[in-house]
DNA sequence: CGCGTTTGACCCGCGC
DNA sequence: GCGCGGGTCAAACGCG
């Protein structure tokens, strides 16, 4: 029984600690202690209920302006769908918003608890609740729909002003499907992924310090291949998803040339069974970053087309604000230097705490790359960076050993990280919280760009890019949230950067792959939360990135 | 012996 | 058409 008592030491272990030691003192110290612990619990579920209270609040006016969003949606959509195919017989309104696009969704994997969902949206009060769960449990599932209509409706009706040679373009490497590719996308949900894939091209590319020989993300990876790069003296590994046999996943590992410390790792696809809780994390902020270039690079290079948005607007749970490719910052992509240009659609996330990037401490940097003209794919690059260590945001790897070459016991593995969640995650959640609200609030950077990305995507820019600028440079986290009020659901972006990240420690183990099993720096601490928009940390949220 | 890694060969796309 | 480079395959190998 005293085990028990002990154990939430971890959470307030001075309380506990005292109880424990008066119990085998003296009884009326031990009362006196318990209560005071009693009533401080009590404070405590007071606060988080109030919290919780909070949130749902803030989910629920979030969705309403959703749903007004996405109507506005559907009706540009409407319009353009009428001008576009007047005389053809046009595909329905339905095909129009269910197109064979990406699906970006928290927490739902299952048709079913879509369904619920779509449902919930014209009614409910109850989904806030199930949202809540589901949002706050699980991952982020990256669906394909595929239309029963003829693919190739929608990629014309996609690009219709594009000369030929930019249609062919987008057809070969661009987010949205041709037919040609969206029977490949059939035929991988099928049997086999095509190379072909669309939505397998693009990519997202994360940037971390581990030194490890890959990051362990949850996922169990088989290395099938190995290459020397040009340009760069770290082979290059490539690893394919096994928790499924057919997952067409892929991602490649390889050491940044300039700082052998830094990880990168390219995600390819999308994972076709259902995620180990450890896996959620990093494949919904993934799929989250990919859906957010492909709605990007779509709005870029298409502009405000049919195709553009269908991620953005079909899914109330999924990640719903777009980056244009427009540069903004011009930031410099890492790879750059290996090879002109990713042949892909690519995403960086940078989670690592560069000099250039602890110039803003624990600001949430975001960069774009500088693909414009020369490219033809966008490339977006979202950096995460900290000076401070402990606050590395990271959204892999939990501290077991789980690499490629360590079965994956799913049975083992979630208790241990339940465990883990349960001691680290809230400590870190809180700082990175912070982190992520005080960033969001105070980078001018960022809401413009959410800003600029909102206006195209629901063309309606004048509302939304003023509200951020009203909001601008506030560092209160309920006007944070009035962009979601307004706009998109900041919330729901599922980039959990709770934790510790890799230790940016020495880098012992030698750049090339190794047989080692990783020893796990790279902690996964939890399941994609939603941006966590707490408002009770909002005092340290108050800090405004620090100059150095 | 089974499973995962290694590594050279091969394929394919792209640029010249 | 050719060469280059990225990506993949698959036999060989190593490890538990």
């Amino acid at each position: 029984m005293e085990a028990k008592i002990k154990q939430p030491q971890g959470e307030d272990g001075q309380g506990s600690i005292a109880c424990e030691e008066g119990r085998t003192d003296d009884n009326s110290i031990v009362n006196c202690l318990q209560e005071d612990d009693l009533e401080s619990a009590r404070a405590e579920m007071g606060e988080v209920r109030e919290e919780n209270k909070r949130l749902k609040l803030m989910l629920q006016k979030i969705e309403t302006e959703y749903r007004s969003l996405q109507m506005k949606f559907f009706d540009i959509i409407h319009q353009e769908d009428k001008k576009q195919n007047d005389n053809d017989s046009a595909p329905t309104r339905d095909e129009c918003e269910e197109p064979e696009l990406v699906s970006l969704r928290l927490g739902t994997s299952s048709p079913s608890e879509r369904k619920k969902d779509e449902k919930a949206n014209n009614s409910g009060k109850s989904k806030e609740d199930q949202k809540l769960n589901e949002g706050l449990g699980l991952g982020l599932d990256l669906k394909i729909h595929v239309s029963k209509s003829d693919p190739t409706e929608a990629t014309s009706n996609g690009s219709p002003e594009h000369s030929s040679d930019e249609t062919k373009e987008e057809d070969a490497g661009e987010t949205w499907p041709s037919s040609k590719t969206l029977k490949t996308m059939r035929s991988a949900d099928e049997n086999e992924v095509s190379p072909q894939s669309q939505v397998k091209r693009a990519r997202v590319s994360v940037r971390a310090r581990c030194d490890t020989p890959t990051m362990n993300d949850g996922c169990q990876w088989r290395k099938y291949g190995q290459k020397i790069a040009k340009g760069n003296p770290c082979p290059r590994a490539y690893y394919r998803c096994t928790v499924a046999p057919s997952c067409p996943v892929r991602k490649q590992v390889q050491r940044f040339s300039e700082d052998m410390s830094i990880l990168i790792t390219t995600y390819e696809g999308i994972h076709n069974h259902p995620l180990p809780i450890s896996a959620t994390a990093l494949a919904s902020t993934t799929s989250a970053a990919a859906s957010m270039l492909m709605s990007g690079s779509s709005i870029s290079q298409q502009g405000p087309s049919l195709l553009a948005t269908p991620t953005s607007s079909t899914n109330p749970q999924g990640l719903n604000f777009n980056l244009t490719d427009n540069n903004i910052l011009g930031g410099r992509q890492y790879y750059s230097q290996n090879s002109p240009m990713p042949p892909f659609p690519t995403i960086t996330l940078d989670l690592t705490n560069t000099p250039s990037s602890s110039l803003s401490s624990t600001h949430f940097n975001m960069l774009t790359s500088n693909f414009s003209s020369t490219s033809r794919f966008p490339s977006t690059s979202l950096s995460f960076s900290s000076s401070e260590n402990n606050v590395v945001p990271t959204i892999w790897g939990t501290g077991q050993v789980n690499n490629g070459a360590v079965p994956y016991d799913r049975q083992t593995q979630e208790p241990y990280y339940h465990t883990f969640l349960e001691k680290s995650s809230q400590a870190s959640q809180q700082a990175l919280t912070e982190t992520l609200t005080r960033a969001i609030t105070s980078d001018p950077i960022f809401q413009s760009i959410i800003a600029a990305t909102l206006s195209s995507v629901v063309g309606s820019s004048s509302v939304a890019s003023q509200r951020l600028a009203q909001n601008g440079g506030e560092n209160n986290l309920s006007h944070s949230m009035k962009w979601g009020e307004n706009t998109v659901p900041v919330s729901s972006y599922p980039m959990t950067l709770n934790g510790k990240g890799c230790t940016p420690t020495s880098l012992d183990k030698s750049s090339s792959s190794s047989s080692n099993p990783q020893t796990g720096n790279v902690m996964l601490l939890q399941p994609p939360l939603p941006f966590s928009i707490s408002k009770s940390h909002s005092g340290s949220a108050a800090h405004n990135r620090d100059p150095v």
